[in-house]
DNA sequence: CGATGTGAACGCGTTCACAGCG
DNA sequence: CGCTGTGAACGCGTTCACATCG
């Protein structure tokens, strides 16, 4: 019954999960493959190949049940328990995922802060105190951390790497911009913050070019 | 000349770009193909077809110069000019992408940062000021602003982008968990952080799964 | 020789079209 | 009749193999 499924699809689970919420709270019973496209962004056939993968049960003529499906995929996405979460790296971008509400609402609680800076070592965030990164290899054997946000600078981030995965970590949400070597048994998702604006950048760029070229005259950017 | 170059393309420019700069630094003269994929986790076959596609001109036997190389993914990637930015949200996230250096290095400047909440508005960050939304449509005009990053809730996101985009906005970078309707020549780009953690939760589950039936007797075909 | 550049083959995710069932 | 489930067709990005050139 375990299938592969692949990047792609389960990140559109994630959307599908996203937009059954506030329908499940209106006590809504079913959708159809075709609403769950419009709200999520995808076309009807794709969601009904996505939610085939996992042999979801749709009623024919009707659509799919709105609380079985959200609940199936709760599972699939593996959000059924909670995750502890490890987060390394107290500054800003560790200040903002630490107070990011979306993460406890899917059952990922940080249970943990660490960083290497004495001035921001025993200060406390919410019910947590930020730990030297010395006590990493602790923290993570009592929480039974799996999973680790990288929220370190560049220099340091695949060193921090290889202890958490060294301390039990098989999962990590990096946002060095770094490529990092790790075994291949760990998962690795990078959020590229740069990378992001430099493909909006490219698709400007190009658009000025074809505006360029398919124009004779030339057209200002429409003004407010 | 101008071809159209694909979204996984473009993204592993920004990795070559990255690989580059430290190696350009040290004054090496060429790359090949082959430790240019090595350094950005990719293949050398998908390196060279990469850097066909603009008609990049290595030299048989010896490999990519590295400045001409690094000029051109430059200016492929647009980021041979300074591009405004406006932040809309200084709240902790904004707050994280304000300070961010990477997008500096980048010729990425902030020129403005709205928000619209009272206990914000009037601060200095740096040496810019946080403007109400109200002063969203000047600011951008007066700055030229065509890129904006979006760091506010969720609830108020397809607004926000409404009015940006009315302002002169052409891309977007969207830090809100929820899906922006915009005309289809606006370019948005979604950072969801959420969805991120839900990646990995699914790849642990997965794995535990595969661990429990391999376990059994079967063994799956892991490798590496 | 060595490494690029590229047509061809391959794999895979997406889309299509329709059979099947409520 | 409506909508699901799915095999088949399609498109496209990746990989392969080799001709090509310094």
């Amino acid at each position: 019954v375990t299938r592969r499924i692949s990047d792609s699809s389960v990140r559109r689970l994630s959307l599908y999960l996203r937009a059954l919420e506030p329908l499940a709270l209106e006590g809504l019973e079913t959708i159809s493959s075709r609403d769950l496209a419009e709200l999520s962004g995808t076309t009807a056939a794709q969601v009904r190949k996505d939610l085939s993968l996992f042999g979801a049960f749709g009623t024919r003529g009707l659509g799919y049940p709105v609380p079985a499906l959200l609940a199936e995929l709760q599972s699939i996405l593996g959000l059924t328990r909670s995750w502890p979460v490890a987060l390394i790296g107290a500054g800003r971008i560790g200040s903002a995922l630490y107070a990011y509400p979306h993460f406890r609402a899917r059952g990922f609680q940080i249970v943990t802060l660490l960083d290497d800076d004495p001035a921001k070592i025993g200060a406390r965030w919410g019910d947590l105190t930020i730990r030297p990164l010395t006590c990493l290899e602790g923290e993570f054997l009592e929480h039974g951390v799996q999973m680790a946000i990288l929220a370190v600078p560049a220099a340091v981030a695949q060193a921090v790497a290889e202890r958490a995965v060294a301390a039990g970590a098989r999962a990590l949400l990096n946002f060095a911009p770094v490529r990092l070597r790790l075994p291949g048994d760990v998962r690795v998702n990078s959020v590229n913050l740069a990378l992001e604006l430099e493909a909006l950048s490219h698709a400007l760029s190009g658009a000025d070019l074809e505006a360029a070229e398919g124009a004779d005259g030339d057209k200002g950017p429409a003004g407010a």
